[in-house]
DNA sequence: CGAGCGTTTGATCGGTGTCAAGGATCGTGG
DNA sequence: CCACGATCCTTGACACCGATCAAACGCTCG
């Protein structure tokens, strides 16, 4: 029942991390899940809530967000295929933000009760895991810089830059080319903007000549102006790891 | 060389996330370790520099920061007394920011290297230590909600209320009063304000009668009312664990 | 063809930034 | 003990970025 293909993205993705032995990847590959597939805005857990489950995203977008008062949303962070998500809320029990689906997507579950035995068992594969969630922590950081520090223009530059290599990453896209699955508003969530400043921002950015957009879709015509203009250093998305050592640790 | 009364704190808060045996506890104290102090505005570590250590605070207080173009900054984290800092840059190896003591302040060293031994040796304390970056990440989602979505005087509640929260927690004042060991320019390069406007927003929540203040000390008059402001719910802080159940995990 | 959603654009408003100056507090050295 | 400088706090006047409100437009899918 448990087919290796599905879970070898989350094998590959953990031995960017952490040199594994033959022990960790049976280990990994042995972890019982099940697949959901979950349609746009349908929601994987809400805040509050138990959370039972981490998620391994095979297809699709998530997003994580938080509802504050008078109505608004935080998205404080999204995912892409190959991205370990809810970690966080199934490890901890009850969920302290919402994930929520931005296209049809297509999840792999596991239980957090099997993630805790795995890293009982195999230590490598737990400081993989923790490596893994250290990097999201990375991009956290990122993000609080980017909403409270940076202007309209620079921090659409910014999240444009890093949706461009998390998607070259993961194999979805060129870097100078990908789909942006989010509307104006979701950006906006993203960015703390409001939908009619993010779509005046994007009209800017690409009257300025840095990207141009069609449809759904975004093209990088001047990576380096965009690069400077959302003031973007790629090394909080530790990328480097997948070439080069072994291991992210001394 | 090792007292046992240093990671004795280490300890006690692994142990809120985690039921330890013996072996466990003793390893955990086994750690090597350093101390060293701080003067006020002195980093720890610099953005971008190779990192060897982890940290346990002491005493006095930190922050984590990030450096953006325009000469501005954005503090992403402030930590005090019992909290672990610099696990993420000791573990990812190379810094993604700043680490810088806002008072004077006493940390405890200690190598990436042994604490990634230690999480071999003992899996139980791993997940432990996991979970103590979870809380961590989990304090930084809530941070790019109030960055990014609400307005000045509630997000200098938030704070407020967050601070008085985890120093009541850490024993190091009641919730109604305590020590603000910030500027009211750090406090604005937390909260992505000027001081000019931190001022005026400190000014009117005082006029508001919500909090009154005495030098760099803050007395919460009307806890509720500041919390409403604030939009304040402590779950992101997972403070709970202190009493209750032992372990986080189901 | 119509409904619904997302995008685009314009006009205006308001919250926060900027600039500037003075006041309070603290540490330091005479 | 006082003088001084440095740092931080406070306040006012004004500017501007991004929010708000409103309406039209375009696409997609029944």
């Amino acid at each position: 029942m448990n087919s290796p293909a599905i879970l070898n993205t989350m094998l590959e993705r953990l031995e960017r991390h952490r040199q594994f032995d033959a022990e960790d990847r049976t280990a990994v590959l042995a972890l019982p899940y099940t697949v959901r597939k979950l349609r746009p805005h349908e929601h994987l857990i809400r805040e509050g809530e138990p959370a039972e489950n981490s998620c391994l995203l095979r297809s699709g977008f998530l997003c994580r967000h938080k509802i504050i008062a008078a109505g608004h949303r935080q998205i404080v962070s999204v995912h892409m295929a190959g991205d370990m998500v809810n970690m966080q809320n199934s490890l901890l029990k009850t969920a302290d933000h919402n994930v929520q689906a931005l296209t049809e997507a297509e999840v792999v579950l596991i239980s957090g009760r099997a993630i805790i035995e795995l890293a009982t068992a195999r230590p490598n594969v737990a400081i993989a895991m923790w490596l893994d969630t250290l990097i999201d922590g990375s991009i956290f950081r990122e993000w609080i810089a980017n909403v409270g520090r940076r202007d309209a223009r620079s921090k659409t530059a910014h999240i444009l830059c890093e949706f461009a290599l998390r998607q070259e990453r993961a194999g979805l896209a060129a870097r100078s080319r990908y789909d942006l699955p989010m509307t104006q508003e979701q950006l906006g969530d993203a960015l703390g903007l409001t939908p009619v400043h993010v779509n005046r921002t994007l009209k800017a950015l690409e009257q300025a000549g840095l990207i141009s957009r069609n449809r759904r879709s975004v093209t990088i015509s001047d990576w380096d102006a965009l690069r400077v203009a959302g003031d973007f250093d790629p090394a909080y998305l530790y990328l480097e790891l997948a070439e080069g050592e072994r291991s992210l640790v001394a």
